[in-house]
DNA sequence: CTGAACTTTCAGAAATTTCTGAAAATTATA
DNA sequence: TATAATTTTCAGAAATTTCTGAAAGTTCAG
């Protein structure tokens, strides 16, 4: 890989996590490369750092680009398409979980309704599905909390994430403070 | 598949998924078997229902119990081992989002570190050290974030997760709280 | 229009992951 | 201790995913 030795590492081992958060390995490293790269990338360059071929390259650009997480920056003078991060580094992170949440939670949450939906109601069933609906619920309090904290500006969210579970001392006090306000 | 239907097609649904949560097909089918199922499982009912081989479930059981999602359960009068879930959904969805952290987030995190620790100063790499150094504070705030809230109980957690951003109205109080207490 | 620059596509190859099933290991019973 | 019951292991097979690179497609300047 033709990159900074430093930077190598991360990128391969960012290729590694990438696998877990929905693309491959070279996608991953293709991401990883584009972020830590002050100029944009075009397609070629990306090829030749990584080692891989010019088509592979193509078809990750597609990918990353369907997730919304990279974007190209016209080169004055240049015809190639130039890459570069979408958004802040924050701002990717809450991408790629609103995009996971779309193509993953979603379609299991719409499964586990029509399955509760037609349930018969027969005993040897019952324990099953009360098993689906605490999922569903579950799943459901997930996607909603993150849609809600989602619209929230960074600096909100990084206050209430540093805050953690303090948030229940604050709770516990919630009612008091409503019946004083 | 030898199971009702009902439950079939969400088994197999949660097999897919169970790929994107770090293992794989049949170790989420098995999975979705075992929490489905009133009474604990064996090997063999686990290899017949799903159709695979009795090799495999022994391998994927293995995995389930590195994950501490499952455990035995003796049955009276039999020597073979029984399969339950290791606790209630909620917790089980918890312990998934531990483990992952434990195995993906950590080493990340370690390699950040170190690539940050070992950096040198030269202009060219500045750019790249300032982004990793992003990543890594993100990282760490929600792994810091996860690490709290987990050990919140059930209850107190849905509470907060129904409040989502509303947190955010509470906390604008918190001072004033605070300065009346 | 023409052709050079660039990108995309996709069939087959390569790499990786998962699965099988028979043999080895383990454990309990008599 | 012998043996029957059960589980684990793991080499090779099968399935799946990823990658390559040449051909087809697109775009645009002249």
């Amino acid at each position: 890989m033709k990159v900074a030795s430093e930077i190598e590492s991360f990128v391969v081992h960012f290729g590694e996590m990438g696998s877990r958060w929905g693309f491959n390995r070279t996608v991953g490293q293709m991401l990883a490369l584009i972020v830590l790269s002050e100029q944009p990338l075009n397609a070629e360059q990306i090829a030749e750092m990584l080692g891989v071929s010019r088509g592979n390259v193509s078809m990750g650009l597609k990918e990353l680009q369907s997730w919304q997480l990279i974007r190209t920056q016209p080169q004055p003078g240049d015809r190639k398409d130039y890459f570069k991060p979408a958004g802040s580094i924050w701002e990717l992170a809450l991408q790629v979980l609103a995009e996971r949440r779309k193509r993953e939670v979603e379609p299991t949450l719409s499964l586990l309704r029509s399955e509760l939906m037609n349930a018969d109601n027969v005993p040897e069933q019952q324990y099953a599905q009360q098993k689906m609906q605490e999922i569903h619920d579950l799943i459901e309090l997930f996607s909603r909390w993150f849609d809600d904290v989602n619209k929230m500006n960074p600096e909100s969210l990084k206050t209430l994430l540093k805050l953690g579970s303090g948030v229940g001392k604050v709770l516990g006090m919630k009612d008091r403070l409503i019946a004083k306000s």
